[in-house]
RNA sequence: CGCGAGGUAGAGCAGUGGUAGCUCGUCGGGCUCAUAACCCGAAGGUCGCAGGUUCGAGUCCUGCCCUCGCUACCA
């Protein structure tokens, strides 16, 4: 076992709240793991902190004409008080706008700088004009060359998927000011990945091939294999961390550089608070370090970061990096730009209490090895079923019947039989178990181990039947009552991992002296609780939860949904004036769609067979995702018939079917309203 | 033929060559200490599809299909 830990979870970053995604993904795993840690006498630094620069900050504070500063104080705090209260125990929580941060990010990049690590390179950039500065792909706006869609981004056309580069968009637009961006030249520091190739194979290819997650390690062996590319780690920004060398102005760090190195910040901030060496907790060979993150991480967690670490030849790498995968909410993914979440912060005032419920059902169905659903239906099933049916009424019997036969004294145990001594085995082999499966990252199966010590309980008390033998063998029940108090015990400092706040709230209602609640003490302690020990009051662990909560959830997901896509998309400004010789070249008719067949292997492309006329074409068309084959055939539609023909993933597209496109991204046809009219009418 | 992960009972998952398992749900029975909770039993799967290797395949090989990611918001 390693002298102490590192745990890091992913840094939220202060655009957004918290939601139940990366609770499933990150948080609540990573929580998992250091609070077992904690209760195994480790030495843990459990590690997070705000990640507050970036592209997608300075714009959101420009759309919303506030400032950085003041869109990433707002969510900082709002993340901040809601992992307080819903009891992610992080030893230390900071921000990467601290100076602390700013100082440990410089000097990193200065630590790779003065070792010649860096590649400098110039590049033709857009630039803003008017706006003096350089821009983002995401900063421009124009025709995709492809699609002829006018609202495509410099990296993507939302509309017929392809990827692009902002160079190549018709009409380019900064989204800034509106002005058309021009080519500028620019200097940028590269990080040389390519250099490091033969690092990460040996390191995680070779080294980590059967300790690592599969997705996690398929996923390094894809980038590795695909050929690593140098990556700059600088930016053209005004929000963000100053790039500490000469020539350098205008110039921040790129936030994948600094916001990693914001888990090094943190944990020295800690360390300062509270009289430590931060240094052992980084450079030390016996620290094992933990990253947990979701899989859009992984490229900077398992390659770029790493390779970070390595090329300042200081610091150690991490042990393991086991990243979840995502979570949908009610079969769709989850969407802050849509509003389709459960937010943290309103789940805690909506469920006040009820932190573990939603711990247990996020673990208990945790995406680690695909793609998981969050539904409430199972959250109530979970709820109502598992910890109420469960493990709840164990207890509550438990407490019960020691109350009414003891006044809430443990009994003297008589001769143990062997139905006790094979339920107190079963139960002091739980915590190595339990420990084994999170060491091991397998948090789902850790709740049902817990939970099958519940059922243990409630097996034991339904064989041995105590209140049929209260009436013909009083000794008996003292001794059966006394193994059943050991297995709540058991029950209260086993869960304190993965539902700490009933954990907190059993052992006060067993008044368990908290010199016996650490994990060794289960399997080790002979009793728990000794005869005579006085038991707290009775109260319920958990509660129902009714179908009227579930339905009020429902609604208020769709209504939230369904709000924030009127208010979101505003039709795009009308285009410069056009000649009418420039309408009038191109050639519109009605044409009637006869067939049509997705396109394999893509999301959104359908073939469609038009007629003409008596001439049959074949149209490559971006709808795939708004209509079935089924219903498109006999339809009349408006043809752009004189378009250049295109080759779409190998077919050619022989013109274009005209489409509207509403504020919620569905798509209507525009064609004839009389739907007899002849097939190759033109329309003028 | 871009790469990676996943596709096992209604739902969620385990199972890397030797008679298909766990939890929840469903159905039937029992019990009454307990938040109509608990306990027992049963039904339910041609392990995505098609080939192949093998005495034997969910498990190895080949091809294909579907979902997700690699590609905006985002874990």
């Amino acid at each position: 076992m390693p002298k102490r830990f590192t745990v890091t979870a992913a840094l939220p970053y202060t655009n957004g709240p918290i939601h139940i995604g990366h609770l499933a993904g990150v948080y609540i795993p990573a929580d998992i793991y250091s609070r077992y840690l904690r209760l195994q006498n480790k030495d843990v630094a459990f590690i997070c902190g705000s990640d507050e620069h970036g592209v997608a900050i300075a714009l959101k504070a420009k759309k919303e004409g506030k400032t950085p500063q003041q869109i990433i104080d707002q969510y900082d705090q709002l993340i901040r008080e809601s992992f307080e209260s819903f009891g992610i125990a992080f030893d230390h929580y900071s921000r990467t706008s601290r100076k602390i941060h700013h100082q440990t990010a410089q000097e990193f990049f200065k630590i790779l700088y003065d070792k010649g690590v860096f590649e400098e390179k110039d590049s033709e950039q857009l630039y803003d004009p008017e706006a003096e500065q350089f821009l983002a792909d995401r900063f421009v706006t124009g025709t995709c060359p492809i699609c002829q869609n006018p609202e495509a981004y410099g990296d993507q056309c939302e509309s017929c998927g392809s990827s692009l580069s902002a160079t190549e968009l018709i009409h380019p637009k900064s989204t800034l000011s509106g002005a058309q961006p021009e080519l500028k030249k620019t200097r940028h520091w590269y990080l040389p990945l390519n250099q490091y190739e033969d690092f990460i194979k040996e390191w995680i290819l070779e080294g980590h091939q059967h300790d690592w997650k599969p997705n996690v390690y398929g996923q390094v062996k894809s980038w590795v294999s695909n050929g690593l590319q140098s990556r700059a780690v600088t930016r053209d920004l005004d929000w963000g961390i100053t790039v500490p060398v000469k020539n350098a102005e205008g110039k921040v760090l790129y936030v994948w550089f600094d916001a990693p190195i914001g888990y090094i910040s943190s944990t020295k901030e800690w360390a300062e608070k509270n009289g430590k060496e931060w240094e052992s907790y980084w450079t030390d060979k016996e620290t094992q370090l933990v990253h947990f993150i979701g899989k859009d991480n992984i490229v900077f967690h398992c390659i770029i970061f790493p390779v970070m670490l390595k090329a300042s030849d200081r610091f150690i790498l991490p042990e393991n990096v086991p990243a979840n995968e995502f979570l949908n909410l009610e079969g769709q993914k989850i969407s802050t730009s849509k509003n389709w979440a459960v937010w943290l912060h309103e789940y805690l005032k909506e469920f006040p209490d009820q932190q573990d419920v939603l711990r247990y059902v996020l673990t208990a169905n945790a995406p680690e090895t695909k793609d998981n659903d969050f539904t409430w239906e199972e959250f109530q099933a979970r709820n109502n079923n598992e910890l109420v049916a469960i493990f709840g009424n164990f207890i509550n019997r438990v407490m019960v019947l020691t109350h009414k036969y003891y006044d809430g004294y443990v009994p003297e145990p008589g001769t143990l039989e062997q139905e006790d001594l094979d339920a107190l085995e079963t139960m002091a082999k739980l915590p190595a178990k339990i420990g084994q499966t999170i060491e091991n990252y397998r948090f789902r199966e850790a709740s049902q181990q817990l939970m099958g010590l519940a059922r243990l309980g409630n097996k034991y008390l339904a064989d041995a039947e105590p209140w049929k033998l209260i009436k013909t063998d009083p000794e008996r029940v003292k001794t059966i009552m006394h193994t059943a108090l050991q297995i709540s015990s058991a029950l209260a400092i086993l869960a304190e991992p993965l539902l700490p706040f009933s954990s907190t709230k059993l052992k006060n209602m067993l008044n368990l002296d908290s010199k016996n609640t650490s994990w060794a003490a289960v399997e080790t302690q002979k009793a728990l609780l000794e005869p005579k020990h006085l038991l707290g009051k009775t109260a319920l662990l958990f509660k129902q939860i009714e179908d009227d909560q579930m339905d009020a959830q429902r609604k208020k997901l769709t209504a939230a949904a369904l709000e924030n896509n009127i208010e979101e998309k505003l039709f795009a400004p009308v285009k410069p004036t056009t000649s009418f010789k420039d309408f009038d070249a191109l050639d519109l008719r009605v044409a009637e769609i006869i067939q049509a067949k997705k396109v394999r292997k893509t999301k959104k492309l359908m073939e469609l067979t038009v007629l003409m006329g008596d001439e049959e074409r074949t149209v490559v068309s971006g709808i795939a995702t708004n209509f079935e084959e089924a219903e498109l055939v006999g339809k009349k539609v408006t043809l752009l018939a004189n378009l250049k023909p295109r080759s779409l993933k190998g077919i050619e597209s022989q013109g274009m079917v005209l489409l509207g496109e509403n504020q919620g991204g569905h798509l209507v046809f525009v064609g004839p309203e009389d739907q007899t009219t002849v097939s190759g009418t033109p329309i003028k």
